[in-house]
DNA sequence: CTTTTGACTAAATTATTAAAAAAGTCAAAG
DNA sequence: CTTTGACTTTTTTAATAATTTAGTCAAAAG
């Protein structure tokens, strides 16, 4: 790794810690610079704007849960437990990096933070083809019944992740929720996982009528 | 009914007109006295104040969608036909009121909307019992497993809730989601109810060593 | 030639205040 | 018991000034 490449890291792992504290809309660019000795001008020579470090930001940390993610995934072979693999990383995660509002899906909160937006569509996109394969891997060992595992996947993945909401959306008077919403979401999840995997297993005998 | 409780229902139809097309916050006390032709002072004989004229519509509103689902439910006996039948009145209403913002589960948006909390909580409670008592149903007749039907009421209400949040807030530009956004909840939402159903149906049987 | 900096500008936030609108009151009239 | 005109009080909204922060640039330092 070259000289430039090591100090955009450290910029941006700097970055990180002040906007998984403070959120991304309170934290200055003089900030980020005071913290690792340099003035402004100089973190404009690495970045050309904040939009790219809050973008270089999101991009590191969403590079880190997949490679965690799919680290534990490596060790396990059904659907079972990956799906509780893939909650307990998504807890860890979501909650270490809540003040970026990494979550929210909603293109607000001001020019900025729509900078993520790409970024977490495409985490999405990538995250639903990991589950997705997860799914087509369980078809083939004959665990769960022949689904459209693409379909399946994020409609899985949406499940769960509006499952929060119920949670999350009546406390946004605090700052971050605490270890017991997080704790909370996780619960609820996990009941739903082994759901939707009962689903999975049976799905096609005789209900598929619904649809 | 007395006079006084016709009149108050006059108001309350006339309030829900403006309410569900301008939204609670747009629309002021003196347009529904206005409307009715009687002065703002004479509202206030029949409503102390605007939050219990919310509450009277809101109220209204769940009343009629309860009355209305619950005569669509008298007419079937499968869960699966239940839950499609949950889903297109859900639809229904959710549609019609989308202005008053009554799927918004947050107190904030104004002291007034705060109102309707207690409102919805007591009608989320009352759904979650309805489809409770639905699965009980199912259970007893053997369409499906012998689940905790009270805790399978509200995983699924909230999941199938939860999926609208996908749709609904990235277009939250917009006043109001047009028939697309309807249909596509809509459809999401039957395909969860599949899964969910199929899981309910062979749930127990070798998944449930996940929670 | 690359990186850093002091001294700057421009754009966006925030704070302050004034103006308007809406909620809510009340004594008196119908 | 209802309704009303004339009122007060509380919230919203609008406008503006003050401040902060993003972003630039020419020149110095390595």
């Amino acid at each position: 790794m070259n000289d430039i490449d090591r100090k955009r890291e450290l910029i941006v792992e700097s970055a990180i810690k002040r906007f998984s504290h403070f959120g991304i809309q309170k934290t200055t660019m003089n900030e980020i610079a005071d913290d690792i000795s340099v003035t402004q001008p100089s973190l404009y020579h690495y970045f050309p704007d904040k939009m790219s470090l809050v973008i270089a930001v999101v991009e590191k940390i969403m590079a880190d849960y997949f490679e965690e993610l799919e680290g534990k995934l490596a060790t396990l072979n059904n659907l079972g437990e990956e799906f509780i693999a893939l909650l307990v990383c998504r807890k860890k995660f979501i909650k270490r990096y809540f003040m970026l509002n990494l979550t929210e899906t909603s293109p607000e909160a001001g020019q900025i933070q729509n900078a993520c937006y790409g970024v977490m569509e495409h985490a999405r996109v990538r995250e639903s083809a990991l589950v997705a394969s997860l799914i087509t891997k369980a078809i083939h060992i004959g665990e769960v019944a022949s689904v459209d595992a693409d379909k399946m996947s994020k409609l899985y993945l949406d499940a769960i992740t509006g499952l929060s909401v119920f949670v999350l959306i009546p406390i946004k008077n605090k700052f971050s929720p605490g270890e017991d919403e997080f704790d909370l979401i996780f619960e609820r999840q996990k009941e739903l996982s082994a759901v939707f995997l009962s689903g999975l297993k049976s799905f096609g005998s005789d209900s598929e009528t619904l649809l």
